[in-house]
This record gives structure tokens, sequence and C-alpha cells, in this order.
DNA sequence: GTGGTCTAGACCACG
DNA sequence: GTGGTCTAGACCACC
């Protein structure tokens, strides 16, 4: 499983595990049913605290992503009918676009970078 | 000069004023050359502390949006030629993406939205 | 033995294994002298591992509400003179009622919902 | 502030802080607007953990109980439209219910004691 | 001053 | 084996 931490991210370091776990599911890499890695496991791999991880899956399971269940790990679950207010998305996506813009990118090479993230994000996930 | 600040966001309120701040020089409210208005201004304005609007234009000066003068306010700064590593802003993008593509979006509908997004944020000052 | 557990649930499986039976008892559906079924038994339809119902059958009889004697199984005890201490079963009712009190219900309501889970809990057993 | 903890109770601490000032909220002894003391003051004062509390904070802003802001304090928020659903909060009622039915206590001294604990906990909160 | 994050390491609860 | 909680203590971010 592809995941990553970067120090020096201004993210901390639970919620880069959290963006990419998410990130791995819109990908269809983390398919409903799978269980996730043990916490003791990514922590080992990425070379964090056990407790940064647990707080990543703690995280997930309130956001309702996985399910995790004490003795037996952390299950990814069906997609959830309910997300972010889409408020809350349209703030970030603004935000992403306000970079561009001010980098000097045009709206012809802006559409052509969102559908390329697109195809590496979720272009496959759904109909694989 | 319109800006607001949501006590509610989860972005420090300093980081929504830069944020702010850029959007209006990306939609070309604010051009190179003007004086932004004073940290006391502001801060009296939107009824938040002295320190978080200076840690704001703060900030925007070490972007390089701004030149602070001392007694003479900020002012708008010719866009700089670099901005944001690129890899950076496809972070952001990327993050925001995962977002829409997790709330059940197709590719269509995102695409629109950020064709309108970009008309909203990028109406003056975008294909410079 | 009309006995479920619900994966979501927060409370671990083996509690809900404990609150089920003590609600059956508490009903009347199981009686004085009744023999539980194996632990086998039970695990298997309920899809759990045979630890997790041992150690309800456990606690259970560590609270006294049945005599296991090996080799033939779990027995209903006669109701015992004294069960948890008041101050716990207080503590118990405090936490509920909060609940209700901040989901906005009034006393009435609440005092309806007490008397109508009543009739469903207690409807045999009760006035002993 | 009256708040404690027991370190015998089989609730995590931070829990039991989550529940207490949930209680004090639904009291009405803390109002909309009150800024709840400092995570190092309540630390301090139970003789337990900074994360402890810190933990248990964090859950009431998710829960959406209190505003946290990073440089200025935990301020109880009005109170939320929703709350956990219904079948929770009959879950919980259930399961109390149920071990008052098992001391022997008959529909009317349930009945009296729910009164009684209404009065303590969420009586005079609504309309004083 | 405030809360947030992280680490190291211990111990407990669950299946 | 799994995840959950807690501590001690450090450091950071925000106001």
């Amino acid at each position: 499983m592809y995941l990553t931490v970067d120090f020096e991210d201004r993210r901390p370091l639970y919620q880069q595990v959290v963006d990419g776990i998410k990130e791995l599911i819109a990908r269809g890499a983390l398919k409903e049913g799978v269980t996730l890695p043990s916490v003791r496991q990514v922590a080992g791999d990425l070379g964090v605290n056990l407790n940064t991880i647990a707080a990543a899956y703690r995280q997930l399971q309130e956001e309702g992503f996985v399910a995790v269940r004490h003795g037996s790990g952390a299950v990814v679950k069906a997609r959830r009918s309910e997300t972010l207010p889409e408020e809350e998305l349209r703030k970030g996506l603004r935000a992403a676009l306000t970079g561009l813009v001010l980098a000097g990118l045009g709206e012809r090479e802006i559409v052509a970078m969102v559908r390329q993230e697109l195809m590496a994000v979720g272009g496959k996930g759904g109909s694989r």
C-alpha cells in the first residue's frame, strides 16, 4: 500500500496519513472490505510513532471511511452517502485554483491539469 | 476591500486573511501599486486581534505579494514570476479533487465546477 | 434464544452478548434453571469468535447471573439479592438521560419513553 | 466548574471528561458563549495528563458542543440541531433500565428515579 | 497565554 | 495478534 509522509509538509503527520488513505480509496486502490495494515505495521513502515497512526485510523473511522474493530483491524467501508458539505469542498477547490491563477496559468492549462489529476486520482476507481 | 473571516473555519484566522487577499489579487480587485488598508483598520473591521493581521501581512510579504514599508503601509507588488513550487500547487489541487471524487461527483461535474470557480476567481487577471 | 450482535455498535462484542442475555433474563425470557446454549453454539450462530462468547459467559458468571459447571453448560441462577451498586446504576441512568436532554426532549417525552421501554424490557419479571 | 474523574471507572478518562462537560451543558451550568478552563488548568485540577484533556476537548469540538480556537480557548456553542441518532439513545436508555429491573426495582420506583435524575440533570437548564 | 502535535514507552482490552 | 488509552515531556502554531 503506497503511502508516504513528508516531514516538511505543513499538515500534521496523522492528517497526511488520513489524506493518503482517502486518496487510495478514491482511486480504487483500496476497496470495500479490505483490511488496512495494522497500526504498528504502518508506523514502522513510515518511521513514525504508533500513536500517530492510531490517531489517523481513529479519524478515518469517525469520518466513516473505515470500520475499526478492536481485536481485528480496520476494514474499508462502503462509500458513505454523505461527505463534507459542498461548501467546504468548494472552498478547498477555490483555494487551489487561486494558487494556480496566481502562478499565471490560464483557464485552458488549468482545466488540462484538472483532467490529468482526475485521471490519476479517480479515473479508474469507479468502473474497475 | 471585501474581506471576511469565519470563526468556524478550520484554517487559522491569519491564513484566511492571507487567502482572501490573494484571491482579491488573483481577481484583479487589488492591482499593483495599491496600498492595503492598515493593520489596525483591518483588525478593527474583522474584529480580530492586531497580531493576527500583522501575521497575515508578514506572510504576504514573505511570499512576495506585497511590499511592506515602515510607516507607509503595505503595497501590492507586481505579479511575481514565480510562486509556490508547482509540486505544492498540484498537491493542493489533488487534495481538493480527491474530496470531490469521494463525494461522488463525476469528471464532467467536476470540470464544470472548476470552470465556474475559475470565472469567479480569475475574472480579470487570469490570462496575463 | 433471540440474541444478536451489531458490528457497528461501539460496545465490544462480548459486552453486547452480556447485555443481551441480561435483557433476556430481565424480560423473563430466560428463567432460573434454564441452561444457556453452548459457547460453540452461540459463537456459530452469531458468527463471532469462540473466545468472545466465552468472555461473555465468564462475565455473567462473575456478576452472578449464571452458574457455569464444567462440562454441563451455563445455568441461569436465581435472581441475586444484590446487583451492581446503586451508584453505578444511577450513573448509567444519568448518562442516558443526559443524552436525551441534549437531544432536546422534554420531561414528559422522556418519561413516556421510559415507560415504553419498561414495558418492552420488564414485561414479565419486573415487579418480583 | 465541578468536574471529576474516577480512575476506577471503566470509561476512559477523556470520555469521563467529555460526559461530565456534556452533563454540565445539559444542566445549564455551562451556557453558550462561556469559555472552558484551559486544557492545562483542567489537567492540573484533575491530576491527569494534559493530552488526556486535549483529547476530550477535541471530541467535544467534533461533536459540536464547543468551538475550540487555537490561541483563545474552547467556547460553548449554541445547541446543535442534530445529536445522536435516536436509536443510539434508546439503546443507552434500555441498557440502563435493564440494570434497574434486574436490581428488582418496579416501574413506579424507576419512574420516580428518572424524574429525580431529570430534575438534577436537565430540570432548570431550559427555562433558567 | 492558548490549543495541537509528536515521541517514547507502558499497560489494557478485544478477538 | 489487533487497536485503545495514558503518561511524561518536548516543541510548534496561534492569538
